[in-house]
DNA sequence: ATTGGTATGTTATAATATAACAAAAAGAGG
DNA sequence: CCTCTTTTTGTTATATTATAACATACCAAT
């Protein structure tokens, strides 16, 4: 996956910033660095080292961040709509898909398994289907969680001769 | 979702036992117990549930399960398909659907967020639409993970003067 | 019987997440 | 500006989920 990160991040903070002000929700210094932590590459980071780089970054303040001021953080990006959690390994990445005017709603992530990296997509068809197979037992639904564990492209050519 | 329980358990021992036979895998007592404890009913237990029914189940042998007994079950089950984890809540329930030969499928858990009840389905339609979208960027998919929170029909009932 | 793999028992500890309460900062209204 | 209320942050302790490591027991095949 390259790209223009650096555009990418600037597209995404620009974003934070809009929704946090439509939505009358502060986007305060602590979570902004958090979200930035997230928003260096396409990686998930458990909450444990998002707690140990927000603690290099603060070296210089009197205060040690503690795993509340990490949880506390993620829980306000991930109300947002602007982090997601990987629930099948604890980790939180920035979400990186365009988005309309409301931060919410249904990622997709697809997670390489070999560098870690987590592609997210929208997810309107496969989410359309699970929906209608809801509706078939009256299931009332509230939350989608999909998560696709396998190889990114790139790291599939990397272990070809892995095939041979 | 009423159902001839008895029946329910009955075949799920049956195709466990006949799953293990043909990897040549071996149900232990304890693995069984584990299962039986999830089969007891279509809800999803976390692993220290699993042990405390254990422990109760186990008051007369000389030693207490501890911690590993659980996740070396667990893993096992997983491993057999005979049981799945969801993610979004770190629990374990019984498979619940027909299956063939193969205990090993991909599994979509409807989780009723009001009483604790797991619904399993098949997701094919899901499914194909998600590897579909994999196919779009090369990405090879090893594992899926599907789970859908909500309210199954049953509490909408109950509740329904929450909507008046 | 010996051996090599598999399963279990046991202790300790790692990794993930939250409770509870005090202090500080920010926003709202006069 | 001052006061009141709400929100956010700091801090300590602890709950919850999961695994490492190593010893012992079991089982199956030679
Ligand atoms: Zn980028
Ligand atoms: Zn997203
Ligand atoms: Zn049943
Ligand atoms: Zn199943």
């Amino acid at each position: 996956m390259s790209h223009n990160h650096k555009k990418c991040i600037k597209t995404s903070l620009e974003f934070a910033h809009k929704v946090s002000q439509d939505k009358a929700m502060r986007l305060t210094p602590q979570r902004l660095q958090v979200l930035k932590i997230l928003l260096d590459d396409h990686k998930a980071l458990g909450a444990y080292e998002i707690l140990e780089r927000l603690r290099d970054m603060n070296l210089a303040s009197q205060t040690t961040p503690q795993p509340p001021t990490v949880y506390r953080a993620l829980d306000f990006l991930l109300e947002m709509g602007l982090v997601h959690k990987v629930e099948s390994q604890n980790s939180y990445y920035a979400c990186m898909i365009e988005r309309s005017a409301d931060g919410v709603h249904i990622a997709q992530a697809f997670i390489c398994e070999s560098c870690g990296a987590v592609e997210e997509k929208t997810a309107e068809a496969s989410v359309k289907k699970l929906y209608e197979k809801a509706a078939t037992f009256g299931f009332e639904v509230n939350q989608v969680i999909m998560e696709c564990r396998g190889f990114c492209a790139n790291c599939q050519k990397q272990n070809e001769f892995f095939y041979e």
